[in-house]
DNA sequence: CACCAGGCAAGTA
DNA sequence: TACTTGCATGGT
């Protein structure tokens, strides 16, 4: 196994190169951005992120005290702005209760401990915990996501019904536990997703992997 | 027109 | 526990 997945990432990063994940200016556009993201293109989170850069809100306090009624308005173009409004400022007054709105105080809380906070903050779930973690704090935590599931299964790594953990640990158990492997094992696992790997077409004849 | 995107929570049985 | 549904815009 440990051969099979570091064998899957080089092909990955021969066939693709480097990814440059995740874009974004500061660690707290990252995890706003993780958020924004959830079910939904990248493409369109984009316009959402640059709604709230052009009216100059992207800071926790401002986006705190925003009304949700504006700041639905902003995050529109990325989908189900209303319930993200309310998971965006869950997050927020946590992010201000816990760490005083500080990157660098949650960044110095123990991997394992804060991945447990984030998990009971309403609105985040492993993918979103495990994203803010690995590209907004550099933890070495694996990002596990509809393509990871469906890849490994396809490729018959992980049965069909394998859970976040079971996946999340046959990476943790078999790679070497690297911030910039993890970062980029996931955004090529995405890209091969998009570009070969899609929920309709379950035979691949020209997958890189093969 | 149908289908999907860098998920999550709540409801039902 | 295991399944289903709501959330919603925008690209292909």
């Amino acid at each position: 196994m440990k051969r099979k997945l570091s064998g899957f990432y080089k092909k990955l990063y021969a066939a693709f190169g480097p990814q440059g994940w995740w874009p974004g200016d500061s660690p707290f556009e990252v995890m706003v951005g993780a958020i924004l993201t959830q079910n939904t293109s990248w493409h369109n989170v984009e316009k959402a992120i640059g709604n709230l850069k052009e009216s100059s809100v992207l800071q926790p306090n401002k986006l705190l005290k925003m009304g949700n009624a504006r700041l639905a308005r902003l995050i529109r173009p990325a989908g189900y702005y209303n319930i993200k409004t309310r998971w965006l400022k869950e997050f927020l007054r946590f992010f201000a209760r816990e760490y005083n709105a500080k990157v660098s105080a949650m960044s110095s809380v123990q991997t394992s401990f804060l991945r447990g906070e984030l998990l009971k903050v309403h609105g985040i779930g492993p993918e979103t915990a495990d994203s803010m973690l690995l590209y907004a704090l550099n933890k070495p935590v694996f990002v596990v996501d509809a393509y990871t599931k469906r890849i490994l299964s396809r490729h018959g790594l992980v049965k069909s019904d394998a859970s976040y953990q079971e996946i999340q640990d046959l990476f943790r158990k078999n790679l070497k536990n690297s911030v910039k492997l993890f970062n980029e094992y996931h955004a090529l696992l995405v890209k091969l997703g998009k570009d070969f790997c899609l929920k309709n077409k379950p035979k691949c004849q020209i997958c890189p992997l093969k």
